[in-house]
DNA sequence: TTGACATAGTGTATTTTTGACACTAAGCTT
DNA sequence: AAGCTTAGTGTCAAAAATACACTATGTCAA
């Protein structure tokens, strides 16, 4: 026990939600089992603790690139929490933070480590170690509240994508459906959108234009004060 | 040296910043001088470390008693900063809170330690001990950001206010100008509002009405999935 | 007591935004 | 070539946001 204090001290750990967008309207969650006590086998959160000489953003980012093999995807601060009693063997201070991926691009990042990871659907959760769910509620809430006020649902998608993709993503992440043509003059309207000279390919019907999301224009509005709204 | 660890931990503190809304249109924010080092004699928020056997929340609330006598104010979390080197001298990762305050009723709360307490307006913050400034500045862009979504502004005023007084406080944090007949309509027209049988006292001109915040009622609203906005 | 002053309190008309709604176009499959 | 599936498009009505100016009421001072 070679690091001694004057006060007793906490750990402190990271712990990630991580979003994925599947097979359109399913909204998915990755989560890894235990192979060590407390919760033994029980479904979690991807995380672990963070080092001495390590930021806490970067001990999130190292432990979802150790336990899921993601990597340089959009990672936000969650909340943080800090109930006494959250871990039954000693005091654990957890500081959440939420992914969201696009599945096509980056795989499906089974178990990197020895553990099994495995992507649930949202409405098929396991009930999960620690106060977890407790988390997921609250990186639920998050992306919903979010997604309507700031892009960030691009990061769900393929980088070219149709804007029915798009419109089916926000409708799954909010759980609401959408006019067709209100939503895509709306989106449209943002003038956020770089219209592509290609479309889908291997579908069984009319192939629909792509899309990119302009994000260096979006910066610059953003900072005019121009806000993205549903 | 009595806490020993296997690994090295971190310290886990707590820091507040407080928001007080003073005389009609200044926003005001509590600071602390420090009398220790590092950063000895430089103002910095209120805060310190979290109790083993107290959850964050609670630290917040016992540090916020403790060094500016506040109690039972609106006390949120804010976001969490944890970089490596944000404390000269030892591995500190803090978590803030923003409290709203409303300084009629919370009396000025100066100095409850020996520790010297000053209101600052927002325009004319010294520089401050840590990464505090960086911290104040998220609070700000979060008290911005969520006063048009949330009716947390309420907390800034007394229990009993005039329109005038929402209003003002409105374009303080927001930092526009409001129209009087459109901010009344609005805001009288989500019915969030108790009118009073009584007016101000004590202006040289006409009193104006007296109005208080129906929270029982928001709740009801909210679950339901009212949205209050501007 | 009355006039000056300061802020309270009120309505309407215009513009903009939102929301509802249904058909044709294009590509693939059989 | 017929059928299936999704892409893509415009208009009208309702609602919400905005711009805008005068009267009412109380205090204070001359």
């Amino acid at each position: 026990m070679p690091y001694a204090y004057e006060y007793p001290r906490a750990n402190l750990a990271v712990d990630c939600v991580v979003f994925g967008l599947d097979a359109p309207h399913s909204l998915k969650m990755l989560l890894i089992r235990r192979d060590l006590p407390p919760f033994e086998d029980r479904w979690a959160l991807p995380g672990g603790f963070v080092h001495i000489n390590e930021s806490v953003d970067a001990a999130a980012r190292r432990e979802l690139r150790e336990e899921t093999g993601l990597d340089e995807v959009f990672l936000e601060q969650l909340y943080t929490f800090g109930a006494v009693d959250r871990d039954p063997r000693d005091r654990v201070v957890t500081v959440a933070y939420y992914a969201l991926v696009n599945l096509q691009e980056h795989a499906i990042a089974a178990a990197t480590d020895a553990r099994e990871a495995k992507w649930f659907a949202l409405d098929q959760l396991p009930t999960l170690a620690f106060d977890h769910d407790q988390i997921v509620a609250a990186a639920i809430a998050r992306l919903k509240g979010k997604v309507r006020y700031q892009p960030i649902g691009f990061e769900l998608l393929p980088t070219k994508f149709t804007l029915s993709q798009l419109q089916t993503l926000y409708e799954t992440v909010l759980g609401l459906s959408l006019d067709k043509r209100n939503f895509r003059k709306k989106i449209l309207k943002m003038d956020l959108l770089i219209e592509l000279n290609e479309t889908e390919t291997g579908v069984a019907h009319r192939a629909a234009k792509l899309y990119q999301f302009d994000e260096s224009k979006y910066h610059q509005l953003a900072q005019k004060g121009f806000n993205f709204e549903l």
